[in-house]
DNA sequence: CGGCGCATGTAACTTGTTACATGATTCC
DNA sequence: GGAATCATGTAACAAGTTACATGCGCCG
């Protein structure tokens, strides 16, 4: 069908957004997985820079299916519990392929704990400095989390080929939350001068 | 209308997650402001860590103003071009102090690049390269705008009780980007060095 | 036999983006 | 007089979250 309209003023938009359905086909180009598993390695390896519900998984998987990009793996014996495994297929190899081949967006970020910094002489500077310091505890636990990660990848970095671009996200994750946790430093630091300086004037 | 059921299943949810409205508050908490000027401050100084667009600014100052938070300034003469000028009202003071007085949630995030690097074993390392240098040249740019910033705030620390505050914010830009380019590099350098291990066998 | 984890899914909602419509005013 | 920018807004999307419903199987 060429050139169709459909009378929709909004049909124009042919940039795709969805992100969901690339992590689904490349996860499953690796490896035949469920909803389940997919949801599972997102928690675990993406962790620190990637989210996904089960809300957007499961509806993606159906449209995946749908689309002829993935298909079911039949499952063997009767006496499992229910499972429905999905296999990527040619065209989804393809749709990845296409994708990967795009240049990665600039990604739009939002920091509530900034946002609430900016307008820090609204808020007592006891309380921003809770804040940051529970922000510092998140992301060293974050940062300890992800040393070990960094060690145990660099010990099987042979043993598959994507394991060395694994850690270089780890690498990124590593900077990331030091430069957090230098950061809550300096300016729990910076908060505290600035309530000396208060309660002597 | 206490305890007040409505049947509704979802009526459970009563934490606001809506951000837009204490930008909004926060803003015009200093100064009275059009849904213009809003977004063009949220522009100029939140760009590095906040974004918004007209078509959430101009509905919510409509329903902050419904809920009696903000109210409208009465503009002088009639030679002026129609602009819709919003004050803070007593409500919206206290509706932002309590916003601000809770504790931030943790940011999720959503990095494109490390997604595409954690497939990275079925994209061409220089396309890869490519990604990683764009990257590297954005957050490079951001980076020196941060830096003029910085040198500006610190000028004029003493002008207004919020400066230090902004110049900490500021602070954060400057130790991530800092961080984005330096990962960048390094992981280029990775990618060069693969490269030449895979030509050569 | 009870509870935990496996497993799949949907409905209702909130949030955010994009394209479009419309017109006034300022400045060159 | 025409371009840029000021200025406000909406309709139609797309995307993402949360709460709920449901049931099986495995292990202690």
């Amino acid at each position: 069908m060429y050139l169709s309209d459909t009378s929709n003023r909004y049909m124009v938009m042919n940039i795709k957004k969805n992100k969901t359905r690339y992590v689904i086909l490349g996860l499953v180009s690796e490896e035949p997985l469920s909803g389940y598993d997919i949801n599972k390695i997102i928690q675990m390896r993406f962790k620190f820079f990637w989210q996904e519900s089960y809300g957007q998984i499961y509806p993606e998987l159906a449209r995946l299916e749908n689309e002829g990009l993935i298909s079911l793996v039949p499952q063997d014996t009767e006496t499992k519990r229910a499972r429905n495994v999905y296999q990527i297929t040619d065209a989804g190899r393809e749709e990845l392929r296409n994708w990967l081949l795009l240049p990665p967006e600039k990604e739009a970020r939002r920091y509530e704990i900034l946002l609430k910094l900016y307008f820090g002489n609204l808020i007592p500077d006891e309380q921003l400095m809770q804040y940051l310091s529970s922000f510092r505890q998140n992301h060293d636990q974050e940062l300890q989390i992800l040393k070990e990660v960094e060690a145990e990848l660099k010990g099987i970095l042979d043993q598959h080929e994507n394991h060395i671009y694994i850690l270089m996200t780890v690498y990124l994750g590593l900077k990331l939350n030091q430069a957090y946790v230098e950061w809550a430093d300096e300016i729990i630091g910076m908060l505290k001068k600035l309530k000396d300086g208060k309660e002597k004037s």
